[in-house]
DNA sequence: ACGATCAATTCATCAGATGAATTGATGCGG
DNA sequence: CCGCATCAATTCATCTGATGAATTGATCGT
């Protein structure tokens, strides 16, 4: 006698309050509600995703520990200016690569900024990494080269393989990054899973990059990371078929 | 009639669930609770602090929204292990720094990451800052100088300049790590306001950046961004004085 | 000794009621 | 007409008590 189907959108297999907030949040990041208006009020929102308001009362909180949303008696719930929101958060980062996959501003930031911290994250693991963080890369790169023929295996070792980096450097701010980079790279390859050609390609200087690092050669493994970097670059600009690949290099919004 | 002092810690001035991620925040960060055990059930934890079991969840949502904790039907609310918090986050860091604010570790990890992310900002502000961004980093520059009596608003002009820096660059991702940078400015700002003649010498670097970005000069204003952090590190470091100083750039923990 | 079943514990969610805070209107006086 | 203090309405904030759901660990049978 249980309904199969609830009349919203929430069916997902963890939580109601997970649901809410993945719901919340991908409207939220696709523009759904008005910059300006707040949120419907808790009751008629909770009523209409078909909750308790105690559930979105969490989700809210949830969304307003990573930036998103503030309420304040009497005004509201009021999504922050873009500018406030934790794009280091995973979610945050994941809701936005799902909404717009190719957005270019986003793209283009997201690769300068891997270009800016996972060169020196490959330098500090040749300088500090511990031997046995170090292997954990090694691993991960033997993985990729065994799984080549099982792309979601493939997939996974290269996730890995870059976390492990991250880790390997020991450094504390840098390892942090390691859940944004996460859904970076799973976003990235579900842009780039359909070429399946493309990934051995990467191989060599992913080798490098290990090898660099287990020998504790700092400059190396930086520049064969900045390597890994580009090869994946010019994939993804090939790819980013909509615009001209130029214009994701070279241009800029202007903020007032 | 009313209590004028409750028997808990909650007397911050927001509201109740700020207070508890506050207090719980800071008692997992200094590490009150077992790293294996399980927090209390939530109806005992709540009654501890004086809430509602509401008020406690969602500050417990807050919190794990932040990777800090994970709860679970039948095992509990548990604290994750280091490495999953967003230490990217304001109040994670802010936790950190307040609990510890000299440790040298994550005293060198945070030097490392602003030496390895605010160069960058600043050539690519140079290269890509609007006008206004532009102008609002020589504005800020221009109230560190006259501010100078004033330790209060010098140091917010401080803040301020790298945040316009960060701003300027464009980059959606270092824009993120706004907050995380101002967590840490305001931390570094309270060890080092007592010494007001530290603040002063640091000034030629920073008009050097505004100019160079002013000017365009990106190489230039990567170089002065450096310089304006080997100041604020030797700086530091002179006040590390628990430790030997040395140790603070050289010494590694290693990760098993 | 191994496996399936079951019960206890804990979080998850709901519902209704009351409190607190902020805003915008209202009305008065200048 | 304008400025200011007062007040009321709206919204979130919090409390309380009860019920549901999920996971674990023990129990029991084989």
């Amino acid at each position: 006698m249980a309904e199969p189907a609830p009349p919203t959108a929430l069916h997902m297999g963890k939580g109601k309050v997970a649901s809410v907030v993945a719901v919340l949040g991908e409207r939220i990041v696709a523009g759904d509600y008005a910059p300006d208006a707040p949120l419907p009020v808790e009751a008629d929102l909770a009523q209409s995703l078909d909750v308790g308001r105690s559930v979105l009362r969490e989700a809210v909180k949830v969304l307003a520990a990573k930036g998103m949303v503030l309420a304040r008696p009497r005004v509201g719930t009021v999504i922050l200016p873009r500018e406030e929101w934790n794009l280091f958060d995973h979610d945050v980062l994941l809701w936005h690569l799902r909404a717009m996959p190719l957005q270019p501003d986003l793209l283009r930031d997201i690769l300068e900024a891997r270009r800016i911290i996972e060169p020196e994250a490959a330098l500090l693991a040749a300088l500090n990494g511990s031997p046995a963080r170090k292997q954990a890369i090694a691993d991960h790169y033997h993985d990729m080269v065994t799984g080549a023929r099982d792309p979601e295996a493939a997939v996974k070792a290269d996730i890995g393989f870059h976390i492990a980096v991250l880790m390997a450097s020991g450094n504390a701010i840098l390892i942090a990054f390691a859940p944004a980079l996460t859904a970076i790279l799973t976003a990235f390859f579900k842009i780039s899973i359909q070429k399946p050609e493309m990934f051995p390609g990467n191989l060599p200087a992913h080798e490098e990059v290990s090898q660099r690092i287990l020998a504790g050669d700092p400059a190396g493994a930086r520049a064969a990371m900045l390597r890994v970097l580009a090869y994946t670059e010019t994939d993804l600009l090939d790819r980013a078929a909509a615009g001209d690949p130029d214009e994701l290099l070279q241009t800029r919004r202007n903020y007032p």
